[in-house]
DNA sequence: TATATTTGCGTCATTAAGACACATTATTAT
DNA sequence: ATAATAATGTGTCTTAATGACGCAAATATA
């Protein structure tokens, strides 16, 4: 379908559309990015979000999920659009608005793969992430900032955490996305008041002490949970 | 520069870039909106959101700030990007991915006038809205949601209340957007809490009952306010 | 058996929220 | 003038949430 070059002509110039993904990973003790280091020019070598061309068939939401099927072999994550941005310079190619979203995942669900223009995924953790290509380093900081903002009104957790999980892990994932301290005994009172907890049986063992209770979530009210917003102030 | 027609060309297609605004005012009763009758087809004489496509060399930011100028005769108002809009057939006239902000402006900054394409402007009651043009409809409901979503965490007034203002009208505000009631004692107590504002010596006057006292905003403590966030459960 | 480490539950003081009562002020009607 | 009306502003009381801790229980290791 691509074949002719120079084949689709318009009476006003247009823009390229691309979306780029912010994919947050949580391996139980850091809040981690997930880049790619770019196989072509422009910035051939330097790491960047994955992303790609927009397609006339699909959705900015559809490219985002391709795009990273490709570059990932990852699908099926949660995602949420993050912000568009559109300056004027911001790829040497040309004029090219990048519709961004933002992704969470259970680290298990993903194996590092190398995509598929000679490129190769990686996790690098959130505080030591390098310099990355074009306005990535923008996209990243507005999607971390939106993560932060984004769990003092909505639980987070289901998407990044194991099926089954501690609450001491759940706060681990806290801490590591606000990058702040909190109190153990705290946390687990509010985690434990919003209701959204299934506790298993078994505790984890072989830790070097005591075990703590194993959760899952309950699904439907943590659905609804996050329809109708909490207050998170830990 | 747009003399040529089929003068630009590429060798995979690509989507139009428009922009449309959702822009909140507040007569001191209700929320509006203010929407555009369309001159021209499609949807000629249908109400739609002022937009319209972008130029090679402006952002979607400044592209909205153009098209509200040339429609509204509004500039200089406060901007935010709201969300992308990209369904394929969003638009009948081919593929066109929308850029959407919001604006919150005060009512008396803003003079009704005609556009420049044979289109008028209007403000509508939000609750008296028509079925609008393209997926209008749709945005506008993501526009009053985000409206809704983030006076519960930013402070919301200053930019759509008159320099000089009581309590009452700022409750009528947050009343309107969010669409309930609220304890007026509460409310007071709550918002004098905030430490932004600054009262003016004057009451209002001449409206058949003890009139209330006015304020004002402190610029810097309500920018501060903003920055750090608040919570407003009222 | 003792020790180290981490988890789970409880307490207490402070703060915020929700529901009202009551006094105050300015205009209008009698 | 005086009373009635219709708002506004301040205060009280109860209940709930938050922040800062203390202490016991459980489990692997010395």
């Amino acid at each position: 379908m691509k074949d002719d070059l120079n084949k689709y002509t318009y009476d006003y110039p247009r823009p390229s559309v691309t979306t780029d993904c912010v994919i947050f990973g949580f391996d139980g003790f850091e809040l981690n990015i997930l880049l790619i280091e770019r196989g072509i020019e422009p910035f051939k070598g330097q790491w960047a979000l994955p992303g790609g061309f927009l397609r006339m068939e699909e959705t900015t939401e559809e490219c985002a999920r391709r795009e990273l099927a490709e570059e990932t072999g990852m699908d099926d994550l949660y995602l949420e659009q993050l912000f568009t941005f559109s300056d004027v310079k911001r790829d040497p190619r040309g004029r090219v608005v990048t519709v961004s979203y933002y992704a969470l995942v259970k680290s298990t669900d993903f194996k590092v793969i190398g995509g598929d223009d000679a490129s190769s995924a990686k996790w690098f953790p959130i505080h030591q992430v390098p310099s990355l290509a074009f306005d990535h380093d923008m996209i990243l900081r507005v999607g971390h900032d939106r993560l932060k903002s984004k769990i003092r009104y909505q639980p987070i957790g289901f998407e990044l955490l194991e099926e089954v999980f501690t609450i001491p892990q759940l706060q681990r994932l806290y801490e590591a996305i606000l990058g702040i301290q909190v109190d153990r005994r705290n946390f687990n009172r509010k985690i434990t008041s919003l209701d959204i907890l299934e506790p298993i049986e078994n505790k984890l063992e072989g830790v070097g002490h005591k075990g703590a209770r194993q959760f899952r979530f309950d699904k439907e009210k943590y659905q609804a949970l996050k329809s109708r917003g909490l207050n998170f102030e830990i």
